[in-house]
DNA sequence: CTGAAAGCGCTTACAG
DNA sequence: CTGAAAGCGCTTACAG
């Protein structure tokens, strides 16, 4: 079956294109009998317009696009939920690309996004990203751009986040309170924000705290296989510190329980011998033996909060309005690992 | 910044938009001047062409769909990952869609895609999606589809799938011949073909093997969340049999999860009092205490050849090839809890 | 209330 | 080797 087109409507019902089209969207100046008898036929004969042509007609999509680091992560899978979730209530679709944690991924993803003509992208870089190029051809194009979770700081433009420093100081606090003393960080690659602020939120929780920062303590996981990292790192933690070291506080929940299960295994008792925060409240850390402390990152809502600011910016498209960053709210989730 | 047309570039070079369109393509009846001159500019000036004015020159656009019932969910991000990763290759860009288990968001997601255009489509079903108009509706347009996992018997047309049947019969069968008698079944809804066909397969497991089928050693969890069905139904099981059951086969890895925590938290010894089988080989599974028996389900290779199977009825455009229906490998992963 | 016409940006069959 | 012209399916300013 061919699609059927305006055309074919109009001739059968021997009127005008343009009457056809006027009477589908519904405009005052089209009578009441020829907007029935359009409709009816339209709809019997399963009308759909052509997107495309609406499209290029009217120099919009009604498509954004999403760059994700990968779709199988708890937390990302949350985003892409909220955001498609979001979307649709404004009748938008979601291209979803993945970068795979490779910059030249990325990059042709956003060409992609960009010759596709989607009326906004939102990104969560990937943790190689150190050249924000792409970025700026994306605004250069005059298309709305929201970073999320993986930000650039240096890009100017809209974003949603969480405090990193802040959640992690909280964390490593907590864990001083509670008394642990020897709070080893297994932190991730160097180079995303995220990691750099969740680091600084562990070194400053210890040091406003009197407790001597030791570089020994920290570990880097940057294999881009959060369990392994962990699980690795945890070996070497006891190789080397043995029972010199009490507390753990990793960047991610499936670092920590790739520690998690390294102690398990090894007769290394949680919390009695160290204690565990993860970051980020994956489902899994409610089920893990013992239950993971975490810190909640509500991913949900700020899938929700991503289009909501991109969309924003899409209505006032060609008015220059005020970048903003929105900041989610975060909490420490107490289980059994502290 | 306006974006940059052909008619730019022609102009600049005073030429035509004909020329300058052709020598972008390399088209052989241009001079090798004319295309490094357009060529060079194209790229000086950073064109992107523009998408939707080719989708309706050549009334394709490039862009698949895939309508999964939800993306927080390990086999299903899995499945999408592969999908993205081979459309990727062969330019394709995927438009992700959610049901959320729901018919009418389902229809409307189907209706959608079909305006948008797609080249194609992909559909995972919703547990409730009894009426399959809307997949007729896509055929109608001669819109190529493919349904995986969660798929329809009664529509006509490729298919990727496991074979949940005999699945679910060796994951039993190797309860049986480890001795378990007393075998539990915790199905999923009674409509879903996985559900229905992985019920079949325990119950010819028992019978093949002169067990006795006992009704009352299955549960239905329907209420769209498989860990708190699982827990629950646990519950229910032990309350009603006590130590007369010894094994339970879950219809999937959360459920089985939901079960073993309420197990673990009640004394009940896995796999000395009861043993556990679950299905998908989530990741969580490997790393839940105790580590889950389970049947491993290649996502990230279905989403792989789901897109195959789909390029291929995109490819044969207008010419009827015949529908296939490709059954993916499972295979059972041993672990503690059996 | 209705419709002819222009135009969105591209591709391609055709003429020269 | 180059280009004028048609046309993909729609929307909308304008005329009547």
């Amino acid at each position: 079956m061919k699609a059927i087109t305006l055309k074919q409507i109009a001739e059968e019902l021997n009127i005008s294109v343009t009457t056809v089209s006027k009477a589908l969207k519904d405009y005052p100046d089209v009578s009441k009998k020829t907007k029935k008898q359009v409709k009816e036929l339209a709809k019997k004969l399963n009308y759909i317009p052509n997107a495309s042509a609406v499209n290029l007609r009217t120099q919009q999509t009604k498509t954004i696009g999403v760059i994700v680091p990968t779709t199988v992560h708890h937390f990302f899978a949350t985003v892409i939920k909220g955001i498609i979730k979001a979307a649709k209530k404004k009748d938008y679709m979601v291209i979803l690309m993945q970068s795979e944690e490779d910059v030249e991924q990325e990059i042709k993803s956003v060409d992609l996004l960009i010759s596709k003509g989607v009326d906004g992208i939102m990104i969560s870089l990937s943790n190689k990203t150190q050249n924000f190029d792409h970025l700026e051809k994306i605004k250069n194009h005059d298309i709305p751009l929201v970073l999320f979770d993986k930000i650039s700081k240096i890009t100017d433009c809209s974003k949603v986040v969480i405090n990193d420093q802040k959640a992690a100081y909280e964390a490593v606090e907590y864990l001083i309170k509670k008394g642990y003393k020897r709070i080893a960080h297994f932190r991730g690659d160097l180079n995303p924000q995220v990691s750099i602020d969740r680091f600084l939120g562990y070194k400053k929780a210890l040091l406003n705290n009197n407790i001597e920062f030791d570089p020994s303590l920290v570990y880097i996981c940057n294999n881009n296989d959060d369990f392994n990292d962990g699980h690795a790192s945890a070996k070497k933690l006891i190789d080397m510190h043995g029972k010199n070291v009490d507390a753990l506080f990793a960047i991610t929940d499936m670092v920590a329980i790739g520690a998690l299960k390294y102690f398990n295994d090894n007769g290394i008792k949680i919390p009695k011998d160290i204690a565990i925060i993860g970051f980020s409240n994956w489902f899994m850390s409610s089920v893990i033996t013992p239950t993971l402390t975490t810190i909640d990152q509500p991913g949900y809502k700020m899938g929700k909060t991503v289009f909501k600011l991109l969309y924003k910016e899409i209505k006032a498209k060609n008015v220059d309005i005020p970048y903003e960053t929105i900041e989610m709210k975060t909490s420490l989730v107490i289980r059994e690992s502290t």
